[in-house]
DNA sequence: AGGTCCGCGTC
DNA sequence: ATCGGAT
DNA sequence: ATCCGATGACGCGGACCT
């Protein structure tokens, strides 16, 4: 077996961008993997954009000073492209951010300029060459010529891309068909697609189960008598920073489990903290952390028996019965829209974010976003003025895209004046774009590095789930999940929401 | 000792 | 995280 | 139905700068 070399995969990413066709972009996919010999891994990762290295500990600003001539002819294999990230990832310690960019230096002299391209994107971990995990997953099965739903069942059993490769191409389907759930490794957790309403929802599933939604950080909890791990939603080992959790966990009346569930921070109010509160708990050293309560609300294996290709409502039911009320999301089986609506009123009476309604039948589709799980949160949404735009990139260059938004404070001498509360390039489609890159040119002011700067004259109506404390913009407030619904041409710049109208939607004081 | 920038990870 | 576009 | 890319806000720890 042979090493795969870096030029014929990045001939191959080079291909992917310029081919838009996904079956010819598999076909791609599928020549990489076959050329990468016995690095088949290393190829189907970095197709990926996701090298096997835990943190490269190097982002846009160590590229952008990384200045190094390219070399002449292409000599770089997989391994020495694998060495080099290995050198990356294991710097530390004072003098380690010059280490690093040593190490990238000496990795992009060796790399002719084609290569160079995509060597930055690789430790940015962003490929942009239009394919993914996802296709790279269909080229993995049409390479070892192996149905795709194989391929997909072992990736969500263990989340590891070039681990699958490795077994679809050495071993086959019945490598791939061993791959079962373990108790201490990572599962793709089942994500949830987005609704407007619990009705909506529940009329069309006829029998749901109505849960609340809780605002803190999703984790997959997994027991083997003592010993507990504590994966976060991308598969993040978080045990050393999970003592709480790892607590709880232990006390089960069971010897194995897999668990699904969120961690936040609770007040003795029995309110939640603010989704950042949490975090700030969450992602602090041991020490004076403040404690963080889990609430679980699947089960996927208990005591050697596997649940995930059993129903919603038996998966629930073994939840039930092993772990106690005070650790358990509430959640309400209901027959109608009704009823699903006063369980959405009562989370959000509590503090909570909303509620996701699930189908009973359902099993544990790991690592889909499927209609089996929605999640329904409230929408407020604001009249703003927008301040400033900044140019898009890929496939938004040369439209103006991200705007800065502004709420209205009104001056002393009754002039309203505005204060920038974040920035969105959500909602817009190609014509919205089309439009607004013309329109903001007209009310263009002056421009610098970042942005087109323009009399704030263009009301904009903005929905958003909340808003923050925000110590980054002037008025204490920034929006999350900012999008744009549409323009108001209708409404004058004086109209728009006042910053403390915006301000009181986080319960915070005018100021 | 304190402040800033960066990278990363949560949503 | 959310959203729109493309396949 | 899926997949991808364009980019949002926050907070933390660590390296580096003053």
């Amino acid at each position: 077996m042979t090493t795969g070399r870096l030029a014929d995969l990045v001939a191959a990413s080079d291909a992917l961008a310029d081919e838009p066709g996904r079956n010819e972009k598999v076909r791609i996919i599928v020549e990489a993997l076959l050329a990468a010999g016995d690095r088949a891994d290393l190829a189907a990762r970095y197709l990926a954009g996701d090298p096997p290295q835990d943190r490269l500990e190097v982002g846009w600003a160590a590229v952008r000073d990384a200045d190094t001539a390219p070399a002449e002819d292409a000599s770089l294999t997989l391994d020495d492209v694998d060495a080099a990230l290995e050198v990356l990832a294991t710097a530390g310690g004072p003098g380690s951010r010059g280490a690093r960019m040593t190490a990238l230096n000496g990795l992009l002299a060796r790399a002719t300029s084609a290569e160079q391209a995509f060597l930055r994107h690789l430790v940015m971990g962003e490929m942009r060459h239009g394919a993914s995990a996802g296709m790279v997953a269909k080229g993995i099965a049409k390479a070892a010529d192996v149905p795709e739903t194989v391929v997909r069942r072992a990736l969500m059993l263990s989340a590891d891309l070039g681990e699958v490769a490795t077994l679809a191409l050495t071993g086959g389907r019945p490598a791939l068909e061993a791959v079962g759930l373990v108790v201490g490794r990572g599962v793709q957790p089942m994500l949830a697609s987005t609704t407007e309403s619990v009705t909506e929802v529940v009329e069309e599933l006829g029998t749901a189960v109505v849960e609340w939604k809780l605002d803190g950080a999703r984790i997959q909890v997994h027991v083997d008598g003592e010993d507990v791990v504590v994966f976060t939603r991308n598969l993040n080992d978080i045990t050393s920073r999970s003592a709480d959790v790892v607590a709880a966990a232990r006390a089960l009346p069971m010897q194995q489990a897999i668990l699904d569930g969120e961690v936040l921070a609770m007040g003795t109010d029995g309110l939640p903290w603010a989704f950042q509160d949490t975090m700030s708990a969450f992602s602090r050293d041991e020490g004076e952390r403040p404690a963080l309560s889990p609430f679980f609300f699947d089960l996927l294996h208990v005591d050697g028996e596997d649940l995930i290709d059993q129903p919603l409502s038996a998966r629930r039911q073994r939840l039930t019965a092993l772990v106690p009320d005070h650790l358990r999301i509430p959640s309400v089986i209901v027959e109608d829209a009704a009823a699903g609506e006063a369980v959405a009123v009562e989370s959000l009476d509590r503090g909570h974010e909303g509620v996701m309604v699930k189908a009973l039948d359902a099993p544990y589709a790991a690592g889909r976003r499927g209609k089996q799980w929605r999640k329904v949160k409230p929408v407020k949404t604001l009249d703003l003025v927008v301040l400033a735009v900044e140019w898009g990139s890929g496939r938004r260059q040369g439209w103006l895209s991200n705007i800065h938004l502004g709420a209205r404070i009104d001056g002393p001498d009754g002039q309203p004046e505005f204060v920038m509360l974040g920035k969105t390039f959500k909602g817009m489609t190609d014509a919205m774009l089309e439009w607004q890159t013309a329109r903001f040119l007209e009310l263009e002011t002056h421009r610098d590095q970042r942005a087109v700067h323009v009399r704030p004259e263009q009301v904009v109506e903005i929905a958003l789930d909340g808003v923050q404390t925000s110590r980054r913009y002037p008025g204490g407030v920034a929006l999350r999940f900012a999008r744009v619904i549409g323009y108001r041409d209708d409404k004058s710049p004086a109209e728009v929401d006042t910053l403390d109208t915006v301000r009181a939607l986080g319960g915070l004081p005018p100021r």
